[in-house]
DNA sequence: TCTTATCTCGAATAAAATTCGGAAATTTCA
DNA sequence: TGAAATTTCCGAATTTTATTCGAGATAAGA
């Protein structure tokens, strides 16, 4: 661990995330994604990430601020891994296709980040001002992008509310996934992707009538 | 206060709900509603209600089991009332209509039922295991039977997964409700609730080939 | 009016978050 | 290299809240 320059917050060094930060962080999305914020203490979250109560304070103000800096954390990593899968993918249709399974799979693979952020966040006063928000927002971006993309390539048809638009898809993925996670779990979510995007994507796709109607 | 019948459980009379039941449970909706579950204390609650701390727990057996009494209570008088208000509405497409409208309208007149029931309760670990889980199912069963009749009088695609279908429209409505509830609840919510309709209806109707094609 | 079963709540208890003060570790620089 | 300065860590005390206890208040029936 080096020394910071001069002045400093009465805090611990903030940049270069030391790893005892990312510990706290490791441990809390462990411990709270599983027992939920209410029944998650900070002796557990300290004892599984083997350093002293006291010494979450030095990292979090407290432990509403330790729960908003996760999604923070990990939306940072996930934006990026997502446009990464998304590269390569033509037309806004296959890309929101992509995105749903995507979104569903991750989730299915961590249970613990999907129930922090669709469950236990947004009991948070504090959620709408936090960073954290702004993180849920960037995430919710790339579907309204999509949709952008596809009304000017034409795909989408341009008479749609695009903002309506996100909330019926981001609504939608959202509501399986609680459903999912308020369940027992052990059903596979990405079964439903296919069928769901199919739903989406013809409510949202303009109609081809040289397609449609050859059977006229 | 009259007297009850001889051999009671251990607890208060539970039949005709007394009165400081009710008041109880409408402070704590006032007090969660508004504040949220964590900030609300007991203690706060007991004083609008105008008893002792005491002597909530006289009614409910903890903290968690006021909260998840208020959506039994609440559902309980809701869905009459929606009942009501979709009578003489003919086919299912008019009635998913009314339905949202009615649904945002609700909520924005009582943001404080929309909050704990949207944002409180998921967190609750009991939740699926409680008849509170029990009500927003019968809650969301309408919507799932106006997409059945909606297939059976023809109006609905055949094509379409029911449930897929009833995880769009209650996911948007509910996501939208969110934000709301989430942002600063100034804007109206009901404003939406046309343009929502549209595109759900919009989306899960079967297409009249004949009309449809008639400027080809 | 007296007895008994309820109801109510002030005060005690318990559990968990947060703060405090100083020990331990690390860094700086003479 | 050594010791002062700074930073990190944490055990123990404090605070905040939910929950329980037990005694007094209230009403019903004899």
């Amino acid at each position: 661990m080096k020394k910071k320059p001069k002045f400093i917050q009465n805090n611990v060094n903030e940049n270069q995330e030391s790893e005892k930060k990312k510990k706290i962080l490791t441990s809390a999305i462990k411990i709270i994604g599983d027992k939920g914020y209410q029944n998650a203490t900070i002796a557990e979250i300290a004892k599984d990430a083997g350093i002293g109560d006291a010494t979450i304070y030095e990292y979090f103000k407290s432990k509403e601020d330790l729960l908003l800096a996760i999604p923070v954390e990990i939306t940072k990593e996930l934006i990026p891994l997502i446009n990464d899968h998304m590269m390569g993918i033509k037309g806004a249709l296959n890309k929101l296709r992509k995105f749903i399974w995507w979104w569903l799979n991750y989730v299915e693979k961590n249970p613990g980040y999907g129930s922090i952020v669709l469950l236990e966040l947004k009991t948070s006063k504090t959620y709408v001002f936090n960073e954290a928000y702004q993180a849920a927002r960037n995430f919710y971006k790339i579907v309204l992008d999509i949709i952008k993309e596809g009304q000017e390539e034409g795909s989408i048809k341009k008479e749609i509310n695009i903002f309506l638009a996100r909330s019926i898809c981001v609504g939608a993925i959202e509501h399986i996934i609680i459903r999912w996670l308020l369940k027992d779990r052990k059903y596979s979510l990405t079964q439903y992707a296919d069928e769901l995007a199919d739903l989406l994507i013809n409510s949202l796709k303009k109609n081809e009538p040289n397609i449609s109607n050859k059977h006229l």
